[in-house]
DNA sequence: TAGAATCGCCAC
DNA sequence: AAACGTGGCGATTCTA
């Protein structure tokens, strides 16, 4: 790419000859330099703006706020549309550091996530998808370089070109948003984008005393489990070695812990937890080795490892959460991953509301049941959501045409475990381990369930057949899924009718979750209220006490009416409680 | 010896 | 040898 001409803004006197030329162009290309990653502890140097044939860089280090002012007034307003790679990175920085809300995006990085509709082969960098679209070599060198000194001509450069390519990259995403019809999808994206940076800027409290006492007690559990293991795993040993060396065994080796069982004469495959709960009531040994697992898991995954996110800088932990984590749409979080802290009250007690607030817990309340009965129409499975009865008591009565006071527990649990297996795409020996009984008997459960619900049974095999015949699927909102398995492989087939059946559903899921995420952004600031976790059908809000009941009817509100917006024939429930920890009561 | 691959398990 | 979809991630083991 040719050389870019830029402005260099330094001084308050030349914003109004930059915002002159900006608020006349329909785009303009975004780009921010930082000091660092994170945006609470370090510094935003350059705002770029690139207009067609010309970007102003603002330097952060010499501009006043103040004298910043009517540049910053573009990015709050819808128009000009600001193009950026990544925007939730910049859009923090500049909430945290200018105090202002990025409206009107067109991202071009999650734009190029939704045209490469779960191609796992693609990146999505900015070298990458330039090179990807534009067919052009990027050179990405300088963006780990210092930006808290005296910046050189070639730093300049660089700031400057990665914006002005971001305009003819955006044309092009654009054109092939529109062809492959994912306008609407990009859309939702591109609007979720501020409340992600939000929630990413909020963050969650711990309460890390709290914490650091339940890690201490699983240690001393876990310690004693281990060496009661240690023990029994040697009796088998100790026989046969005649040097009397010791065997202490890693418990945490899967090979280890095999070879220590077949010393015992239990013969196992591998160790997977399936497989030891299988054999657990013969021998307690499995018993305690299961015990163990979970209590090495508990330390590993969630141990004092989790203190260490703790933000010095705010004393609450920021995970980054991947707007388009996987194909389906699902946001996902890493850093740690807030989305698989253990469901007990141990764990998530600890995540609180701080002094003077209190958390509203919301969960969609079956969700994925609920988009199935919209997708198929079916009329059974709609009545049951209509009647408001609990659906697995629902089910179960239809299955076995008794009325819904007559259901039994066990006939309840069978009815769950198909309803829960279903949207994946279960077998009949799957839902034999789910819950516990025959391959025959879960045959007929099967042939039961799709007996009551016909039109789901016909929906389910519709979509499967459209996967393998187009190689692909939508959700409701048209994001794409494209698959690159071979369906002539019999194994590979089967995955991908089971795909085919899932991915509208979990994505439809997303599509109304992100909405939902979306209105909240908008409605929480004026309550003193903000999302600070977000776990695929769960928003967490932290709120005053004082409003937290009128919070509460509006997350509820909120997310139904997001859910409207895709399902017209099922209604949708959010079940809603107002808490100090992370509980639902 | 660093990075990749695998196992195993947490969430929805 | 897995079962039922989507992930993240820590520990061990493999490999260049």
């Amino acid at each position: 790419m040719e050389e870019v001409r830029y402005t260099l803004v330094e001084r308050a006197a030349g914003i109004s000859d930059a915002v002159k030329q900006l608020c006349s162009q329909p785009v303009i290309g975004l780009d921010t330099e930082t000091t660092g990653l994170d945006p609470h502890r370090s510094k935003l140097r350059l705002i770029q703006a690139a207009v067609p044939g010309q970007v102003f860089v603002f330097d952060c280090f010499k501009l006043s706020r103040d004298s910043l002012n009517p540049f910053l007034e573009l990015l709050i307003t819808p128009q000009p549309l600001k193009i950026a790679h990544n925007a939730k990175f910049d859009a923090k920085f500049l909430r945290k550091h200018c105090g202002i809300n990025l409206n009107g995006i067109f991202d071009t990085y999650l734009s190029s996530l939704l045209i490469s509709a779960g191609d796992e082969n693609h990146r999505h960098g900015l070298e990458p998808v330039v090179n990807r679209y534009l067919g052009l070599q990027l050179n990405k060198a300088a963006q780990l370089s210092d930006w808290s000194g005296e910046l050189s001509a070639y730093q300049l450069d660089y700031a400057a070109k990665d914006a002005a390519l971001l305009l003819p990259l955006r044309e092009r995403l654009n054109a092939l948003l529109d062809e492959m019809d994912l306008l609407i999808t990009a859309g939702i994206e591109f609007e979720c984008v501020m409340p992600i940076a939000a929630m990413e800027l909020a963050g969650v409290y711990l309460d890390a005393e709290r914490w650091r006492e339940m890690v201490a007690r699983i240690r001393t559990v876990h310690e004693r489990v281990s060496a009661e293991l240690q023990k029994e795993l040697a009796e088998g040993a100790r026989q046969m070695d005649l040097f009397g060396a010791s065997h202490s065994i890693n418990l945490d080796s899967p090979a280890q812990v095999k070879d220590a069982l077949s010393r015992l004469g239990i013969e196992l495959e591998d160790t997977r937890e399936w497989r030891l709960q299988k054999q657990a009531k013969e021998h307690p040994v499995l018993q305690k080795l299961l015990e163990h697992r979970g209590l090495s898991k508990s330390l590993s995954a969630y141990g004092e490892g989790m203190l260490e996110f703790i933000n010095p800088a705010t004393g609450r932990i920021h995970a980054d959460f991947r707007q388009i984590g996987t194909p389906t749409g699902r946001i996902t979080s890493s850093s740690p991953s807030l989305q698989q802290i253990p469901h007990t009250t141990e764990y998530r007690s600890c995540f609180r509301a701080p002094e003077g607030r209190k958390l509203v817990v919301a969960d969609y309340s079956q969700i994925e049941m609920r988009i199935l009965a919209d997708f198929s129409n079916d009329q059974a499975l709609l009545e049951a959501f209509d009647s408001g009865a609990d659906l697995h008591r629902a089910t179960a009565s239809q299955m076995f045409g008794i009325p819904l006071n007559e259901v039994t527990s066990l006939q309840r649990e069978h009815a769950k475990g198909l309803n829960y297996g279903l949207v994946y795409g279960m077998g009949a020996e799957g839902l034999a381990g789910r819950i516990d009984a025959g391959v025959k008997a879960a045959e007929m459960l099967i042939e039961k369930y799709f007996q009551a619900y016909a039109g789901v049974a016909k929906w389910l095999e519709d979509a499967a057949d459209r996967a393998v015949q187009e190689r692909q699927c939508r959700t409701a909102s048209g994001r794409l899924w494209r698959f690159h398995l071979d369906p002539a492989d019999p194994q590979q087939q089967a995955a991908l009718r089971r795909v085919g059946k899932n991915a509208p559903i979990q994505g439809t899921a997303s599509d109304i979750f992100k909405r939902a995420m979306t209105m909240l952004d908008q409605a929480l600031p004026e309550h003193d209220s903000r999302i600070v976790n977000s776990i695929h059908d769960e928003l967490v809000v932290e709120c005053p006490e004082s409003v937290s009941d009128q919070v509460k009817n509006i997350v509820v509100s909120l997310m139904v009416g997001a859910a409207k917006e895709f399902l017209q024939r099922v209604p949708v429930t959010v079940e809603a409680v107002v808490s100090d920890a992370w509980l639902k009561k």
